[in-house]
Formats: C-alpha cells, structure tokens, sequence
RNA sequence: GCCCUCGUAGCUCAGGGGAUAGAGCAUCGGCCUCCGAAGCCGUGCGCGCAGGUUCGAAUCCUGCCGAGGGCGCCA
C-alpha cells in the first residue's frame, strides 16, 4: 500500500538525516483537509525533540530530501504548520487503487491478515430463554454478528455462539407462569406476564413439561427473529446439558485443585477477590444448587474447545460480572491474554416521545420481530450499527419507522442500485465494457473520480481499525461517505451518455464496477442487503 | 458510599494525540429536454466545568457537575 511505501521513504530519510532510530509516534496519515495533500506525516515533529532540533527545520530537511528521493507518485513535497510534511500525489497513485480494487474483487479486496487464522469463539446475545428478545437485544445481535464479519475478513476464525440459561430459578418462574397463564390463574409471585405468556400458555399441549416446552417456544422465536435480522449462530449451548454431563462437577473439582476454593455459611465459594474481584462468589449454594457462575465457568472452559480466543460481548447490565469470570478463568489457569469481554451500553427505545420501559416480567416488551416488522430488517441493523457500543443508543421507533424513507442505509443501497441500473442501461444501449487490461484509466481525473477513488482506496485502513477496535459503526461509516462519494460522482459524470468520450467512458465503467465491489464488501460486513434495485 | 460507561450543533450521533471539530435529521433556499431527484449543491462558531501532561488535547491524567448501569446464595 501507499501508505507504507511512503512511511518507509520517511523512515529512510530520517535515517539519512541523522535521526538515529524510527520514532516512536511516527505516522504517515491523511490529512483531514484536502488542501493539505494526500498523505501527511508528523515525522520532523516527533523527531525534533529527541534530536534536538527545530522541528520546522527538520521538516524542511525531510521535504527536501524526499525532494530529491522521490517516492513513487509523489509530485510535490510540502512543509505546513508547526512541522508536518505533506504529500502530494499524482493521479496515478488512485489509478492503481482502481486496478487493485479489481483485481481483488468482492471476496479480496481489503482483506488483511491480522488474526492469522486464531479460532474466536464470540458469545452474544444470549438472552434467557423466558420470552421473545427485545429490541435492545437486537444491538448485540447485529454488533456481534458484524464484528464475527469483520473479524473472518481481517484472517480470524470466528466462531458465534448462543449461551442458553435452561436451567435455575427463572426457568422454573417462567414454566410456573406458563402454567399459571394455561389455567387461568393468576401467575405467582415475581413471575412473568404480559401478551406472549398469554399465547404461549394457549400454544402449550396438555402433557407437556412446561419448563422444557417453554424454553424450545422461546428459542424457537429467538433463533426466528435473530435470523429475520441475519444473525445465524454456529452453536447454540445449553446450561442444562452443561450440568447434566457433569462438566460442572469436574470444574469443581480442578476449582478446589487450584486451592481458591472454600466453605463458610453452608455454601461453598470462589476466593475471586485473589484475582481483582471485590468479593468472593458463592459457587454452590447452601441448598446445594449451583449459582449461575459455576456451569458458566464450565461452559467458558468448553468454549475454548471450539476457539483459542474467546469474546463475551455483554450489556452494561452485566459488567460486575466480568471481574469473577476472569478471576475464576486465571484461578483455573485459563484467561489473561485469551479472555476478552467487551461491554455494551443498553439501548433506550422511545414511542410517542416517551421511554419505553423493557421487562420481560412486566410484559412490556417490543421484541426485535415488532422492529423487524415495522422498518424492515436492513433500516434496523443499519440502525443497530451506525454508532459505537460504547455509547447508550436511544432509538425512536416512530423516528426509525417514519423517517425510514430518509435512513442513511437507503442512501447506501441506492447508490448500490444506481451501479447496476448503469449496468442495465449500458446494455440497451449496446455499450459494451472492454477487458480492463486494455483500458486506459489515465483519464479519470475529475475530482469526484479521484474522491471516490480515495474512498475506495481507505478500506484496509477502516477495516484494520474496525477490527482491532472491534467497532464495526466505523464499517458504516465509511460505507456511507462510500455512498456519498459514489453518488457525487453520479451526479457530475455521466458514464453513457453521448457526448462521453469513449476511452473516459470505458474508464468510468470500471470505476462504476470498483464502487459496486466496495459497497458490497462494506454492507456485507454489517450483515445488510445489497438490493439491485429500490 | 464504591465500581463501570457516557456528556460534541435544536435532535440522533461520528471524530484513531495533529493543522480551520464533521455527518444525518430538522430549517431555509437552488438544481430534473441530461445513466433513477431514495440524488446533487448551498445554509451551522457547538467539544459539561476546572486543572494537569504535551511542540500540539474533543481525544491522555486528576477533580467536580450531570446521565445511565452495577454493587444477590437472581440470571
């Protein structure tokens, strides 16, 4: 890539120069503002000090240098504000990025290897299996399945999962319910209610265990509604069965092995407080059941059967409870560098200009189908993965249904439209694109040619970012000025019509096809369609 | 009280220690004898407050203020 073609020029003139080694916050960038250059590097700023010299000099020393040793492409060496020293490329460099974008295609262009095919295992989502899921769950639908994207084109294994908590008190509170809804009594204390208790119950056969009926009826919808959103998991993992085959008593065992482990109070506990936590867990209760940290610490150590990685994505509901998953994982021997969890702020979902207050129990809910059905599956995910999950997400349902027509993920696939109605049109017309080897792309010169080159050109940047940062809204982002860079150049460039010049117009037909390329990778990795026509 | 996260434009949000902080929506205006107007172009002094580190801070650190979440032998 450019980029490091050029940040070796740089390193190679500091050298030359007398900057004895490569600083440490050297960078070749792009500068935000287009009147100053292509690239841009910081390189006589973080130099100057450690060799004691005028950073402006210093600047002007690299310029000339580089001046004199000229990289490929570069037309025009600059020294601007405090120190920078910026670059100024030729076309040409863009032009290549047109040739790498096709010969690359949809399936390689931007892939990098970061992961270097390391098997990760990413929980997500893993509701109880007591209701329908909500749309809040949605976010770490979509999040999850969009960093599993983005993570297997960046040279990871990922490997996605579905946690099911079939078993402890609230299995059986939801069973009760069910039973309680069934035969028209009142259902007990703490239990759940609301419209689908209602239906379920009358779905419910006589004969039937409600407990285990309940938990299928809820997965069945998990796994229907989670699909409507193109979320599809690779192994769905029971708690129950987790207990049943003893996986929990053998970690008991190597627990107490590790001499972390002790009675007090009846109930037996995991001194966490070893290992960070602010107090000790409670394993085994003193009724003698297991708490819900002791099969899941079973299941942590079973996950890494199927992944050497493993990512928990949780809501912000669960962050105190990631110190005793890790203490317990190091206590074991597992953990440290291979445990990752990532926490998620909650979303916040507003009708009628009011909050609407999520529970299960109190039967309030507006599941992901509700969403689904009312903006469309693409408007929803798009939606889900337009903003960091770092940040608490308010989304306005009568916002997102009636301004749908106006959702960024519109502007995105109508660009993506607009590319195969070119396609359509250039065939009735008996336009015909010639090989690309025998093309001249030379005159691609417009500046919003050269701007959706440049976007096109950021997609390794972007995708390298997104997945070390596990942010797939950067993915979004950049899909977006994508768009918008594509349909600018829509705007200002004709490709078919008459008066084209017919070496331009074959130009601009590959363009066209680079952009398709970069759409489809961008709204494949956030798990959007990219439909041929709206 | 302690812990985690977040405060950026009227609203919803981007912003990776760099130069003059950006989008969408909303507002007001301009552009279709021309490949789809679901588009393009214009219209915007806003980083909660106060210190600190740095050549340089929306970004890193400390404190304060505000919002959300957590602090179970629930899951």
């Amino acid at each position: 890539m450019i980029k490091d073609q050029l940040f070796d020029a740089v390193a190679d003139a500091l050298s030359n120069l007398g900057v004895d080694s490569v600083p440490s916050g050297l960078v070749v960038e792009r500068p935000a503002r287009r009147e100053h250059g292509d690239w841009s590097t910081n390189a006589a700023l973080v130099s100057a000090k450690a060799a004691g010299r005028n950073p402006r000099e210093l600047g002007q020393q690299l310029a000339d240098y580089l001046t004199e040793n000229r990289p490929a492409h570069v037309e025009a060496l600059e020294i601007a504000g405090p120190g920078f020293v910026n670059f100024r490329l030729a076309a040409t460099w863009l032009h290549d990025v047109l040739a790498e974008v096709l010969a690359e295609g949809e399936a390689d262009y931007g892939r990098i290897n970061l992961g270097d095919g390391l098997k990760v295992n990413i929980e997500f989502v893993s509701a109880n299996p007591t209701g329908p899921i909500h749309a809040g769950g949605g976010r770490w639908g979509a999040y999850g399945d969009s960093v599993a994207r983005i993570m297997a084109r960046c040279g990871y294994a990922p490997h996605k999962e579905f946690y099911i908590n079939d078993r402890g008190r609230q299995t059986q509170l939801f069973g009760a319910s069910l039973t309680a809804a069934k035969n028209g009594e009142s259902v007990p204390e703490d239990g759940y209610q609301g419209a689908y208790i209602d239906e379920w119950a009358a779905e419910m056969p006589d004969d039937v265990d409600p407990v285990a009926w309940g938990i299928e009826r809820s997965l069945a919808d998990a796994r229907e509604s989670l699909e409507q959103l193109n979320v599809v998991f690779d192994t769905w993992s029971s708690e129950k069965s987790m207990v049943d085959t003893g996986a929990e008593a053998a970690v008991m065992d190597r627990l107490r092995a590790s001499g972390h482990v002790y009675e007090a109070d009846g109930a037996t506990w995991l001194r966490t407080s070893d290992f960070g936590d602010d107090q000790d867990r409670v394993l085994i209760k003193s009724n003698g059941d297991y708490t819900y940290l002791t099969p899941d610490i079973a299941y942590h150590l079973d996950k890494y059967n199927r992944g050497d990685y493993i990512i928990d994505v949780l809501g912000a509901d669960h962050h105190g409870y990631v110190p005793r998953m890790k203490a317990a994982l190091e206590a074991l021997g597992s953990g440290g560098d291979t445990y990752e969890a990532i926490i998620g702020q909650n979303v916040k979902l507003m009708r009628g200009g009011e909050e609407v207050k999520m529970s299960k129990r109190a039967g309030n809910l507006v599941e992901i189908r509700d969403l689904v059905d009312e903006v469309g599956a693409d408007v929803a995910r798009f939606a889900y993965l337009l903003q960091s999950v770092d940040s608490p997400q308010t989304l306005d349902l009568d916002l997102l249904k009636t301004e749908a027509s106006e959702n960024p993920v519109f502007y995105v696939q109508y660009a993506n439209a607009r590319v195969h109605n070119i396609g359509i049109e250039a065939d009735k017309r008996g336009i015909v694109r010639k090989p690309f080897a025998d093309v001249d792309v030379s005159p691609l010169s417009h500046e919003r040619e050269l701007e959706l080159l440049r976007q096109l050109s950021a997609l390794g940047e972007v995708l390298e970012f997104a997945c070390t940062e596990r942010a797939p809204h950067h993915v979004s982002n950049w899909v977006r000025e994508l768009a918008r860079a594509f349909h600018g150049f829509y705007h200002d460039c004709p490709v078919l019509r008459d008066d084209v010049d017919a070496d331009l117009q074959q130009a601009r037909l590959w363009l066209v096809e680079a952009s398709r390329i970069g759409l489809a990778i961008g709204l494949d990795l956030l798990g959007v369609s990219a439909p041929e026509s709206m």
